[in-house]
DNA sequence: ATCGCCTCAAAGATATGACGTATTCAAGTG
DNA sequence: CACTTGAATACGTCATATCTTTGAGGCGAT
């Protein structure tokens, strides 16, 4: 999933630095310091700086530099720079962008889901729902954690949206930020993993409506929660 | 906006290629055979190579070589790779995908913008929905076109969310390769004009519920008339 | 005949030196 | 003061050499 190599590796150092605010808009860079700082060449710099390009972290203009672009700027849906910026200074300005992504994203997903769900999809929704009642019980944080994401991934696949379904991501990311970064409550409050099942019941029972319902609920919930912790 | 240089030559050939279909999935290319069919050297086909593994459309492994990955790994929010396949074969797909995307975010950044737009974003939707009236009489669809993603962008920037500000680019694709590729009526319908004052209208006054369903309406109608103009 | 290990070669990955070219800044000129 | 011009600068491109990974075929042992 990760790029690979020597770029892969002067992305891992850059991308952080640059989304975290710590090298700030408008700042320049040089290709050649890069060289030397990383102690690699010309090419794997090169390289590296394209793709940064590619996510418009930063612009290379001759005679001028490598200058980091303007947030505003940034390929916020990007993968990488959601983590980066996760890991960094305006976490919970991130957090909250993708509280309503979801927000707006989930329950249209789940009402298509409920449509269009394969039987296969129906019976893991099922299965996860049950594996999310138990974990919790548990307060198993990692498991729960994976068959959360697993969750909501197969409701996005499970749209038949291949837009919805690439935010399966991003929704990953966001459930993993928000653990690891301990901005839930220790033990999974019960009432959002009956909503859960709820969920899953609708869509195994085709109805669209009650599925969007409870996954708006669900979203709600953590977007109301987020809200409290973060003030 | 677009990426300069040779690599950037390189990228207008090779995406259409991929993106439409033209080279199918699991194809293998070689970065020697690039060079030479496009006269470059190996420094510009790696940023280009480099470039399409980004979105995710190829990826190069040694002793193998740059394989085309399987659509479903595609980048589908990168709004080069929006561009390309809007170009290609599998338009319709595409549109339908996008459509059910911006039913779920449009309506929700409507509310938001009710709710968080400047009083300068205000103003500017009340006047662009003039133009939209008036372009649409004379049945200008350049001048109307770029009202209509004028109208659309500012709303979803109005948001206040940077996610769905972002999908500006993306719902302008949607429409110019809507019109195009003469996919809605020649004449704008009266019905489709009047809502986009509704929305303005319901921004202005802060209505966030109005604003919400009007946008709903709006998309909705866009996504009703695809599907009858592709069966 | 099949499995596992070894070797070799193919293809990308990286390094490096040379040259091209756009852009900025400032000196010089009217 | 405005305009022109030129040189310095930092990226852009090319060509070549070398390194590293990995797939495939061969070889031997079981």
């Amino acid at each position: 999933m990760e790029i690979q190599g020597l770029p892969g590796r002067l992305l891992a150092e850059l991308g952080p630095a640059i989304a975290s605010g710590e090298v700030p808009e408008g700042a320049v860079l040089r290709a050649e310091e890069l060289e030397e700082r990383f102690g690699v060449s010309r090419t794997v710099v090169r390289e590296a700086v394209r793709i940064l390009e590619g996510m418009h972290l930063v612009a290379s203009r001759r005679r001028v530099g490598i200058t980091v672009q303007p947030r505003s700027d940034w390929d916020v849906f990007d993968p990488l720079v959601i983590r980066w910026r996760l890991a960094g200074a305006d976490r919970s300005a991130q957090l909250r962008s993708l509280g309503s992504l979801r927000l707006a994203v989930e329950p249209a997903a789940a009402a298509l889901a409920a449509r269009h769900a394969t039987d296969d999809e129906r019976r893991r929704l099922s299965a996860l729902a049950v594996e999310l009642t138990m974990t919790a019980r548990a307060a198993d944080l990692a498991t729960f954690l994976r068959h959360d994401i697993d969750f909501h991934t197969t409701v996005l696949r499970a749209s038949r949206n291949e837009m919805f379904a690439h935010l399966g991501e991003t929704v990953g990311a966001v459930l993993t930020g928000r653990t690891e970064y301990h901005l839930m409550p220790h033990q999974p409050e019960p009432y959002a993993i009956r909503l859960h099942r709820e969920v899953a019941e609708a869509v195994c029972a085709g109805e669209a409506e009650r599925a969007e319902q409870a996954m708006r609920t669900i979203v709600e919930g953590a977007l109301a929660e987020l809200n409290e912790q973060l003030g």
